[in-house]
DNA sequence: AAGTAGTTTGGAATTGTTCTAAACTATTGA
DNA sequence: TCAATAGTTTAGAACAATTCCAAACTACTT
Protein backbone atom coordinates (compact mmCIF):
# COMPACT_ATOMS: atom_id res chain seq x y z
CA UNK A 1 0.00 0.00 0.00
CA UNK A 2 2.60 2.40 1.37
CA UNK A 3 4.31 1.41 -1.77
CA UNK A 4 1.48 1.53 -4.33
CA UNK A 5 1.17 5.18 -3.27
CA UNK A 6 5.07 5.69 -3.45
CA UNK A 7 4.38 4.62 -7.18
CA UNK A 8 1.47 7.39 -7.63
CA UNK A 9 3.55 10.02 -6.25
CA UNK A 10 6.32 9.19 -8.60
CA UNK A 11 4.27 9.10 -11.64
CA UNK A 12 2.28 12.63 -10.49
CA UNK A 13 5.99 14.41 -10.04
CA UNK A 14 7.63 12.51 -13.11
CA UNK A 15 4.43 14.00 -15.49
CA UNK A 16 4.92 17.36 -14.06
CA UNK A 17 8.33 17.74 -15.32
CA UNK A 18 7.62 16.23 -18.36
CA UNK A 19 4.68 18.94 -19.19
CA UNK A 20 6.92 21.71 -17.56
CA UNK A 21 9.84 20.43 -19.84
CA UNK A 22 7.56 20.33 -22.91
CA UNK A 23 6.25 23.57 -22.38
CA UNK A 24 9.32 25.33 -23.06
CA UNK A 25 9.96 23.48 -25.60
CA UNK A 26 11.95 21.02 -24.30
CA UNK A 27 12.53 17.27 -25.12
CA UNK A 28 11.96 15.57 -22.03
CA UNK A 29 15.00 13.22 -22.29
CA UNK A 30 16.61 11.00 -20.34
CA UNK A 31 19.30 13.43 -18.81
CA UNK A 32 16.89 16.34 -18.39
CA UNK A 33 14.27 14.05 -16.80
CA UNK A 34 17.10 12.70 -14.23
CA UNK A 35 18.79 16.22 -13.58
CA UNK A 36 15.07 17.91 -13.07
CA UNK A 37 15.13 15.24 -10.09
CA UNK A 38 18.38 15.83 -9.07
CA UNK A 39 17.23 20.02 -8.69
CA UNK A 40 13.58 19.73 -8.00
CA UNK A 41 12.96 16.63 -5.95
CA UNK A 42 13.41 17.88 -2.29
CA UNK A 43 13.92 22.00 -0.93
CA UNK A 44 15.70 25.05 -2.58
CA UNK A 45 19.31 24.58 -3.14
CA UNK A 46 22.06 25.72 -4.80
CA UNK A 47 24.58 24.13 -7.54
CA UNK A 48 27.18 24.16 -9.47
CA UNK A 49 27.73 22.23 -12.71
CA UNK A 50 30.62 20.36 -11.24
CA UNK A 51 28.12 19.81 -8.07
CA UNK A 52 25.12 18.55 -9.91
CA UNK A 53 27.53 16.65 -12.24
CA UNK A 54 28.63 14.00 -9.54
CA UNK A 55 25.37 14.18 -8.01
CA UNK A 56 24.63 12.82 -10.99
CA UNK A 57 27.26 10.12 -11.63
CA UNK A 58 26.96 9.19 -8.38
CA UNK A 59 23.08 8.10 -8.52
CA UNK A 60 24.53 6.07 -11.87
CA UNK A 61 22.85 8.96 -14.22
CA UNK A 62 25.78 8.92 -17.27
CA UNK A 63 25.95 12.72 -18.18
CA UNK A 64 28.42 14.76 -19.93
CA UNK A 65 29.79 17.90 -18.09
CA UNK A 66 28.55 19.38 -21.27
CA UNK A 67 25.07 18.39 -21.15
CA UNK A 68 25.34 19.85 -17.30
CA UNK A 69 26.05 23.17 -18.73
CA UNK A 70 23.43 23.13 -21.95
CA UNK A 71 20.74 21.91 -19.17
CA UNK A 72 21.57 24.50 -16.54
CA UNK A 73 21.07 27.23 -19.07
CA UNK A 74 17.83 25.23 -20.68
CA UNK A 75 16.57 25.28 -17.43
CA UNK A 76 17.34 29.20 -16.36
CA UNK A 77 15.82 30.65 -19.78
CA UNK A 78 12.88 28.44 -19.14
CA UNK A 79 12.59 30.12 -15.78
CA UNK A 80 12.96 26.51 -13.84
CA UNK A 81 16.09 28.11 -12.23
CA UNK A 82 17.94 31.25 -11.92
CA UNK A 83 21.25 32.09 -12.01
CA UNK A 84 23.16 33.84 -9.12
CA UNK A 85 26.29 35.61 -9.23
CA UNK A 86 28.66 35.68 -6.43
CA UNK A 87 31.88 34.83 -7.06
CA UNK A 88 33.59 35.75 -10.59
CA UNK A 89 34.80 31.61 -11.51
CA UNK A 90 32.30 30.30 -10.48
CA UNK A 91 28.33 29.75 -11.43
CA UNK A 92 25.77 29.11 -8.78
CA UNK A 93 22.23 27.91 -10.37
CA UNK A 94 19.39 28.72 -7.31
CA UNK A 95 15.97 26.36 -7.61
CA UNK A 96 14.60 28.75 -5.99
CA UNK A 97 13.04 31.50 -8.81
CA UNK A 98 10.94 33.12 -6.40
CA UNK A 99 12.33 36.62 -5.58
CA UNK A 100 14.54 36.73 -2.82
CA UNK A 101 17.79 37.54 -1.81
CA UNK A 102 21.36 36.06 -0.15
CA UNK A 103 23.35 35.42 2.50
CA UNK A 104 26.82 34.55 1.25
CA UNK A 105 29.18 33.03 3.84
CA UNK A 106 32.27 34.36 2.28
CA UNK A 107 34.80 31.64 3.77
CA UNK A 108 33.28 28.60 2.37
CA UNK A 109 31.24 30.32 -0.65
CA UNK A 110 27.67 28.64 0.74
CA UNK A 111 24.80 30.31 0.13
CA UNK A 112 21.56 30.67 1.86
CA UNK A 113 18.30 32.19 0.98
CA UNK A 114 16.73 34.97 2.91
CA UNK A 115 12.89 35.40 2.16
CA UNK A 116 12.58 38.76 0.31
CA UNK A 117 9.15 38.94 2.71
CA UNK A 118 9.75 41.99 4.63
CA UNK A 119 12.98 43.27 3.25
CA UNK A 120 12.61 46.31 1.64
CA UNK A 121 15.07 48.56 -0.51
CA UNK A 122 14.47 51.87 -0.06
CA UNK A 123 15.63 55.01 -1.20
CA UNK A 124 16.86 53.88 -4.63
CA UNK A 125 17.06 56.29 -7.40
CA UNK A 126 14.47 55.43 -10.57
CA UNK A 127 16.32 53.53 -12.86
CA UNK A 128 17.80 55.11 -15.60
CA UNK A 129 16.09 56.34 -18.96
CA UNK A 130 15.78 53.73 -21.50
CA UNK A 131 16.16 50.67 -18.99
CA UNK A 132 13.74 48.64 -16.80
CA UNK A 133 14.83 47.13 -13.81
CA UNK A 134 15.00 43.17 -14.15
CA UNK A 135 15.93 42.70 -10.94
CA UNK A 136 17.21 43.87 -7.90
CA UNK A 137 19.82 41.53 -5.87
CA UNK A 138 20.67 41.74 -2.10
CA UNK A 139 24.10 40.15 -0.93
CA UNK A 140 24.97 40.27 2.83
CA UNK A 141 28.28 38.95 2.44
CA UNK A 142 29.40 37.23 5.86
CA UNK A 143 32.51 36.56 7.86
CA UNK A 144 32.49 33.29 10.24
CA UNK A 145 34.12 34.51 13.33
CA UNK A 146 37.25 32.72 14.68
CA UNK A 147 37.89 31.94 11.69
CA UNK A 148 41.10 33.16 9.77
CA UNK A 149 39.46 34.88 7.07
CA UNK B 1 52.87 80.08 -14.02
CA UNK B 2 50.15 77.65 -15.10
CA UNK B 3 52.42 75.04 -15.76
CA UNK B 4 54.18 75.45 -12.63
CA UNK B 5 51.26 75.04 -10.50
CA UNK B 6 50.44 71.32 -13.07
CA UNK B 7 53.39 70.97 -11.70
CA UNK B 8 53.08 71.78 -8.09
CA UNK B 9 50.00 69.42 -7.88
CA UNK B 10 51.42 66.91 -9.87
CA UNK B 11 54.47 66.89 -7.32
CA UNK B 12 51.94 66.64 -4.64
CA UNK B 13 49.64 64.12 -6.42
CA UNK B 14 52.91 61.86 -6.28
CA UNK B 15 53.41 62.37 -2.96
CA UNK B 16 50.08 61.20 -2.26
CA UNK B 17 50.25 58.13 -3.92
CA UNK B 18 53.36 57.59 -2.67
CA UNK B 19 52.58 58.08 0.99
CA UNK B 20 49.54 55.71 0.35
CA UNK B 21 51.40 53.10 -1.09
CA UNK B 22 54.46 53.14 1.62
CA UNK B 23 51.85 53.06 4.25
CA UNK B 24 50.50 49.99 3.46
CA UNK B 25 53.33 48.59 2.98
CA UNK B 26 54.26 48.22 -0.71
CA UNK B 27 57.17 49.60 -2.43
CA UNK B 28 56.29 52.53 -4.68
CA UNK B 29 57.64 50.80 -8.38
CA UNK B 30 57.33 52.32 -11.33
CA UNK B 31 54.73 50.08 -12.06
CA UNK B 32 52.44 50.97 -9.11
CA UNK B 33 53.04 54.61 -9.78
CA UNK B 34 51.91 54.61 -12.99
CA UNK B 35 49.02 51.93 -12.34
CA UNK B 36 47.94 54.12 -9.88
CA UNK B 37 47.94 57.36 -11.61
CA UNK B 38 45.54 55.54 -14.36
CA UNK B 39 43.12 54.62 -11.26
CA UNK B 40 43.10 57.39 -9.36
CA UNK B 41 43.35 60.35 -11.31
CA UNK B 42 39.82 61.04 -12.69
CA UNK B 43 36.71 60.12 -10.92
CA UNK B 44 35.81 56.73 -9.84
CA UNK B 45 35.86 54.07 -12.38
CA UNK B 46 35.04 50.20 -12.14
CA UNK B 47 38.22 48.53 -14.46
CA UNK B 48 38.95 45.01 -15.49
CA UNK B 49 42.16 43.14 -15.40
CA UNK B 50 41.94 43.36 -19.36
CA UNK B 51 40.98 47.16 -19.72
CA UNK B 52 43.75 48.55 -17.64
CA UNK B 53 46.36 46.56 -18.85
CA UNK B 54 45.45 48.09 -22.54
CA UNK B 55 45.44 51.50 -20.87
CA UNK B 56 48.60 50.88 -19.36
CA UNK B 57 49.66 49.52 -22.80
CA UNK B 58 48.62 52.74 -24.74
CA UNK B 59 49.99 55.11 -22.31
CA UNK B 60 53.10 53.68 -22.80
CA UNK B 61 53.51 52.17 -19.64
CA UNK B 62 55.17 48.66 -20.19
CA UNK B 63 53.84 46.41 -17.62
CA UNK B 64 52.67 42.76 -17.38
CA UNK B 65 49.15 41.41 -17.40
CA UNK B 66 50.49 39.42 -14.14
CA UNK B 67 51.73 43.07 -12.22
CA UNK B 68 48.33 44.08 -12.94
CA UNK B 69 46.77 41.09 -11.52
CA UNK B 70 49.25 41.50 -8.51
CA UNK B 71 48.51 45.57 -8.06
CA UNK B 72 44.97 45.02 -8.35
CA UNK B 73 44.87 42.72 -5.59
CA UNK B 74 47.79 44.29 -3.07
CA UNK B 75 45.68 47.59 -3.82
CA UNK B 76 42.47 45.91 -2.91
CA UNK B 77 44.05 44.55 0.43
CA UNK B 78 45.28 47.82 1.16
CA UNK B 79 41.74 49.52 0.89
CA UNK B 80 42.57 51.44 -2.49
CA UNK B 81 40.34 49.34 -4.37
CA UNK B 82 37.13 47.27 -3.56
CA UNK B 83 36.34 44.10 -5.84
CA UNK B 84 32.71 44.06 -7.16
CA UNK B 85 31.16 41.01 -8.63
CA UNK B 86 28.47 41.12 -10.93
CA UNK B 87 29.47 38.36 -13.40
CA UNK B 88 31.40 35.38 -13.09
CA UNK B 89 33.97 35.14 -15.13
CA UNK B 90 35.33 38.78 -14.72
CA UNK B 91 36.50 40.99 -12.05
CA UNK B 92 35.60 44.40 -11.65
CA UNK B 93 37.92 46.44 -9.10
CA UNK B 94 35.99 49.79 -8.24
CA UNK B 95 38.06 52.91 -7.32
CA UNK B 96 34.99 54.22 -4.97
CA UNK B 97 35.88 52.42 -1.84
CA UNK B 98 32.99 54.39 -0.21
CA UNK B 99 29.86 52.59 0.85
CA UNK B 100 27.76 52.25 -2.48
CA UNK B 101 25.48 50.13 -4.74
CA UNK B 102 25.33 49.61 -8.31
CA UNK B 103 23.09 49.40 -11.30
CA UNK B 104 24.48 46.79 -13.65
CA UNK B 105 23.20 47.28 -17.26
CA UNK B 106 22.90 43.36 -18.07
CA UNK B 107 23.46 44.23 -21.87
CA UNK B 108 26.84 45.79 -22.22
CA UNK B 109 28.04 44.63 -18.81
CA UNK B 110 28.61 48.06 -17.49
CA UNK B 111 28.37 49.57 -13.96
CA UNK B 112 27.46 52.47 -12.65
CA UNK B 113 27.60 53.65 -8.78
CA UNK B 114 24.34 54.52 -6.78
CA UNK B 115 25.62 56.71 -3.79
CA UNK B 116 24.63 54.73 -0.89
CA UNK B 117 22.95 58.48 0.43
CA UNK B 118 19.95 57.52 1.19
CA UNK B 119 19.16 54.00 0.36
CA UNK B 120 18.46 51.66 3.32
CA UNK B 121 17.87 47.88 3.46
CA UNK B 122 15.23 46.92 5.46
CA UNK B 123 13.26 44.06 7.34
CA UNK B 124 16.63 41.57 6.94
CA UNK B 125 17.12 39.13 9.65
CA UNK B 126 19.92 39.14 12.14
CA UNK B 127 23.34 37.56 10.61
CA UNK B 128 23.32 33.63 11.30
CA UNK B 129 25.19 33.78 14.45
CA UNK B 130 28.60 32.90 14.94
CA UNK B 131 29.13 35.37 11.13
CA UNK B 132 29.03 38.96 10.88
CA UNK B 133 28.43 40.99 8.05
CA UNK B 134 30.93 42.51 6.15
CA UNK B 135 29.76 44.40 3.41
CA UNK B 136 25.74 44.61 2.08
CA UNK B 137 25.76 44.85 -1.78
CA UNK B 138 22.54 45.86 -3.32
CA UNK B 139 22.82 45.41 -7.36
CA UNK B 140 20.19 46.67 -9.71
CA UNK B 141 20.06 44.82 -13.00
CA UNK B 142 19.26 46.62 -16.09
CA UNK B 143 17.71 45.94 -19.16
CA UNK B 144 17.92 48.38 -22.18
CA UNK B 145 14.90 49.15 -23.82
CA UNK B 146 14.62 47.98 -27.80
CA UNK B 147 17.11 46.35 -27.37
CA UNK B 148 17.88 42.03 -27.98
CA UNK B 149 18.03 41.23 -24.68
C1' DA C 1 9.97 1.72 -39.81
C1' DA C 2 12.26 5.75 -41.71
C1' DG C 3 13.22 10.49 -41.72
C1' DT C 4 14.42 14.64 -39.36
C1' DA C 5 15.16 17.77 -36.03
C1' DG C 6 16.63 18.22 -31.59
C1' DT C 7 20.20 16.20 -28.04
C1' DT C 8 24.20 14.39 -26.17
C1' DT C 9 28.99 13.58 -26.04
C1' DG C 10 34.21 13.55 -25.64
C1' DG C 11 37.56 16.22 -26.53
C1' DA C 12 39.52 20.39 -28.16
C1' DA C 13 39.38 25.33 -27.67
C1' DT C 14 38.72 29.57 -25.10
C1' DT C 15 38.82 32.80 -21.34
C1' DG C 16 40.17 34.81 -17.17
C1' DT C 17 43.32 34.11 -13.66
C1' DT C 18 47.19 32.23 -10.92
C1' DC C 19 51.72 30.18 -10.53
C1' DT C 20 56.71 29.83 -11.17
C1' DA C 21 61.37 30.60 -11.36
C1' DA C 22 64.53 33.74 -13.17
C1' DA C 23 65.77 38.60 -13.95
C1' DC C 24 65.38 43.05 -12.02
C1' DT C 25 65.16 47.08 -8.67
C1' DA C 26 64.20 49.74 -4.43
C1' DT C 27 65.98 50.01 0.03
C1' DT C 28 69.32 49.42 3.78
C1' DG C 29 73.48 49.84 6.03
C1' DA C 30 78.48 49.83 5.70
C1' DT D 1 78.50 55.15 -2.98
C1' DC D 2 78.23 50.14 -3.32
C1' DA D 3 76.86 45.60 -2.14
C1' DA D 4 73.72 42.78 -0.04
C1' DT D 5 68.97 41.52 0.41
C1' DA D 6 64.39 41.48 0.22
C1' DG D 7 60.63 42.75 -2.45
C1' DT D 8 58.94 43.15 -7.60
C1' DT D 9 58.26 42.17 -12.21
C1' DT D 10 58.00 39.20 -16.02
C1' DA D 11 57.11 35.69 -19.78
C1' DG D 12 55.26 31.80 -20.21
C1' DA D 13 53.36 27.60 -18.34
C1' DA D 14 49.56 25.87 -15.70
C1' DC D 15 44.90 25.94 -14.22
C1' DA D 16 39.81 26.10 -13.70
C1' DA D 17 35.37 26.99 -15.40
C1' DT D 18 33.01 27.16 -19.40
C1' DT D 19 31.91 26.94 -24.35
C1' DC D 20 32.46 25.02 -28.85
C1' DC D 21 32.48 21.33 -32.24
C1' DA D 22 31.23 17.75 -35.25
C1' DA D 23 29.87 13.11 -34.91
C1' DA D 24 26.82 9.74 -32.76
C1' DC D 25 22.42 9.22 -30.85
C1' DT D 26 17.35 9.52 -29.74
C1' DA D 27 12.59 11.42 -29.37
C1' DC D 28 9.01 12.61 -32.15
C1' DT D 29 6.37 12.64 -36.67
C1' DT D 30 4.45 10.40 -40.63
Amino acid sequence: MAAYIQTVMETRRYARVLARLRSVGLRPTRQRLALARLLFDGGDRHVTAEQLHSEALEANIRVSLATIYNTLHQFTRAGLLREVVVDHGRAYFDTNTKEHHHFLFEDSGRLQDIPSKGVTVAGLPAAPSGTTVSRIEVIIRLREHGSSQ
